[in-house]
DNA sequence: AATGGGCGTTGCACATGATGCAACGTCGGC
DNA sequence: GCCGACGTTGCATCATGTGCAACGCCCATT
């Protein structure tokens, strides 16, 4: 709507990608060097962009700053992160928290037991939205027609022969998991890694957050793990009515 | 230097603090509301502004997308991980990177043994500049009239007894730092915590980041963390070799 | 040393595209 | 069922962003 600002953020991914110098900035956006030229000045003032030594942009601090203070503003995530660690605790296994926002799925907290570290490097990444539990609980909840279009838009990548395979069958498990409330996703990812998932509900009963654990084959079987399907879904709904009592989206 | 893509970028810090409706964020930015609405459509075009059921807008996942592929591209952090994760298995502390970037410093990487959990929830977030080990170590590396400028900007909030009181102070520890290659912060963020820190160095000899250890009295000592320095340097060290050997930022 | 090319930068004249206004539509509340 | 608040739209004005061309700088080449 706007065309500079849309060519100015135009930049944001394209620098994302990596350094890029004034001139691949300019012909990659289709304008003057000068133009280029103001556009990187506004967003490195701002933080956006950062100059490194050998004059090329790329990607800046802010950026981190922004995206910490927008997770730290999601109540959902506050709430629930407790009831992670303590599922966590109970089980050993991964648990993941995951919203829905504008045709993405991302994974807004996550507590490891194993391995501790690159925690955040699952943050903000693309979730499998065709075969993840929590991307399925996300979406089932939406009404029919937006899920149609959405299974259409989809790509589905066959990470694994269990993996959803086109439209038709996704709105089908969608249905499944619309059904019953809960979610798994069993090798659909990868190969040897299964995961269970439940909804966590607002007030009104719709689907804000999603959880699930996730555990490799050889620590524990699909079956296995599914025993624990009743915790996990004692925990979403634990986190469920604490969201739902204390007046979401309600401070400051 | 443009005003559109500058109030547009105005909006991001604006939502940061939390949702905001259409008439806050116009007021805020001093302009019509209908240019307000322009700028947020293009925002949310880019997905870096989601739109909540209310209508108030928030930050959005683009941002996290983003966040995270910038520190992707980060190449000190992709060689420093492995010798990070070393150090932590051989102390058992919480072991941190971090670099300087344009009067900011930030942790880029953390690896923790005790609590795996909310890793992400330091990633982004201002580094207590005037204390922090890692910040004394990349600030020492800038040139005298950098340093003097930079130190007379901060503020010097007084976290503990021992913080650093003011810019002479501030210096000072610099120029002790500078000259000795290694830095602590000994209670001065928390009263209780103890870090050591060593830079790393690029093939130029400049800090490229800053590596600390740091653990809480109550299970070493600050002099039991200091025997600790001969092998944080090494680890610094270490990354320095790899970081400089391997042809910094010339991959695609 | 001298020269040439590449790249970032600047000032400027032009007109495109951003701005504020006022009017309309819609939703929610007293 | 009316009133007020808020988001939305079309439009006339002109402020602002745009591309051009010229400059200066650094590095690489001979």
């Amino acid at each position: 709507m706007s065309q500079t600002v849309d060519r100015a953020l135009s930049i944001l991914p394209l620098l994302a990608q990596g350094p890029a110098d004034l001139g691949q900035v300019a012909e990659r956006l289709g304008v003057h060097k000068s133009t280029a030229l103001r556009l990187l000045r506004t967003l490195h003032e701002h933080g956006l962009v950062y100059r490194q030594q050998d004059q090329r942009y790329r990607l800046g601090a802010r950026l981190f700053a922004l995206a910490q203070e927008a997770v730290e503003n999601l109540d959902v995530r506050e709430i629930a992160h407790n009831h992670l660690v303590e599922l966590n605790e109970q089980c050993g296994h991964t648990v993941h928290l995951a919203v829905y926002e504008e045709n993405e799925v991302l994974y807004i907290d996550k507590v490891e037991s194993r391995y501790p570290v690159r925690m955040y490097s699952r943050i903000g990444k693309p979730v499998a939205i065709t075969v993840a539990a929590v991307a399925k609980l996300l979406l089932a909840d939406l009404t029919e027609p937006e899920r149609r279009a959405i299974a259409e838009k989809l790509d589905y990548p066959m990470y694994t022969s269990r993996s959803v395979p086109n439209a038709g069958a996704f709105l089908r498990e969608l249905a499944v998991v619309r059904e019953q409330g809960w979610a798994t996703d069993l090798g659909g990812h990868e190969e040897s890694i299964n995961c269970v998932g439940a909804p966590v509900r607002g007030a009104d009963g719709r689907v804000v957050a999603a959880m699930s654990v996730s555990a490799p084959n050889v620590v524990v079987t699909a079956e296995e793990l599914l025993t624990l399907l009743p915790l996990v879904r004692r925990t979403a709904d634990a986190i469920s009515r604490e969201y739902s009592g204390s007046t979401p989206t309600e401070k400051a």
